[in-house]
DNA sequence: CGGGGAGTTGATCCACATCAAGGTCTGTGG
DNA sequence: CCACAGACCTTGATGTGGATCAACTCCCCG
């Protein structure tokens, strides 16, 4: 259930300079949505929406890291997409018209704003601008998708999980001490490479006697990439 | 290898009349694309385009099908969708600015319009209901991607294969006999579920066993749909 | 300091891939 | 019209990646 609680502006406008993606809105566009924007913070395992729900409007991180993921056999999660500081969400349910396919839930503590579905199209319908990078958005998701398809179809379960520690890399990048910057339980890591907890906790056990990666605890410290590369590269 | 032949206008304008996203242009932009589009015929086994091409531009099918897929280990093949008349394509590359993240194949004699990319970019900045029904589309392709994701990592090849029958039946739909209106090798099956070939006619038999389909050759007739429904939705 | 969630490790099992061999259909050219 | 090649399909035998089950430890937090 989603504990929200109301902020001050001040972090409402951080939020929205983080994305890059309101630069294309006019002024007048630009100060409607601070106006008719709402931000809330949220800590970790709270829901944003539940797959299934009908989204009213889409979001926007301005601090945080969410999950969206789909709920499958025996309540087993699988992730889908991350999403960070400047990204949006939801807008996929809003343009299609249909109900949430996923569900979206903080993994670390964030402020989101959310932006009424009414003021969204009109933007998207008078500022082509702005439509054409929604679009170009969507595609690129799209594109994402494809790849996890056939990567999950056709690759090992080692071959994913390198492939999924490379891509945090790259999506979260490392903190001073080169630890990835998000922290995953090890049953989120199943979920999101789409296999059994244990066996993401052997193979990582593996990587780590490979001297591939370090481990403590919930810190991934990436040692080896290019090796990482090599095994992930298998096409 | 494609080999292209040029047509008389006339099925052109058949290809374009199947497609309802073309209703959104305006008369002038109708107009203007009846004269700037290209209509090719395809054989099957036709390529239209490699997966890493650069797109220039959108594809409209008057008739026959495509498969999109992509090639993996040992050139294995990853359906991940298909077109058929009515349906537009490639605009993912297009306006992602990315190259094709699919190769897209004739499966069926198809008849098939390019409409170059800075044509449709214009209808797009300048026709926002035109370019609201191509992001409408984009992310109604994005939630079906998302749930082919869970449904290869979390289903059983039997359950795949139980629902992609039905989604050939829906999207295909049948002929006077009852038979599917799609004609596939075991093999191109086999890549749409994400299985070996010969796992996918262990599985068919067995339906046919528990008469659940008739097999003819390619021709898959589905006898009980209820109880294939029954078999794929496990969630 | 104890309860519970997360992490770990070992043992077991099976769905499915892979390999191998043969059968059937279709189109082509002699 | 036949024969032959090649693509596709089928069936059986075998191997294994990884899921599942079970037991235990670790660590955090009230």
């Amino acid at each position: 259930m989603s504990v929200k609680k109301n902020e001050s502006t001040t972090i409402c406008e951080h939020c929205v300079h983080q994305s890059d993606i309101f630069r294309y809105l006019t002024t007048e566009e630009y100060e409607q949505m601070t106006y008719v924007k709402s931000c809330n913070s949220y800590k970790r395992g709270d829901i944003v929406y539940h797959e299934g729900n009908r989204v009213g409007g889409i979001y926007c991180i301005g601090k945080g890291i969410v999950k969206h993921y789909k709920t499958g056999i025996d309540g087993k999660e699988q992730i889908v997409r991350f999403s960070k500081k400047g990204d949006i969400f939801g807008f996929r349910s809003v343009l299609s018209e249909e109900v949430a396919c996923t569900s979206t839930k903080v993994i670390e503590d964030a402020s989101i704003c959310f932006i009424p579905v009414g003021n969204f199209f009109d933007w998207i319908k008078h500022n082509s601008d702005f439509s054409m990078r929604i679009m170009k958005l969507s595609c690129k998701e799209l594109g994402e998708a494809n790849q996890y398809i056939i990567d999950i179809a056709q690759k090992s379960v080692r071959e994913r999980l390198a492939e999924f520690l490379l891509l945090l890399l790259d999506n979260f990048g490392t903190d001073s001490d080169g630890n990835l910057n998000i922290s995953l339980t090890r049953e989120e890591i199943a979920g999101l490479v789409g296999t059994a907890t244990e066996s993401v906790i052997r193979l990582l056990s593996e990587f780590k006697a490979d001297n591939l990666i370090e481990l403590e605890r919930r810190q991934i410290k990436i040692l080896n990439a290019k090796q990482l590369k090599r095994i992930c590269d298998v096409f």
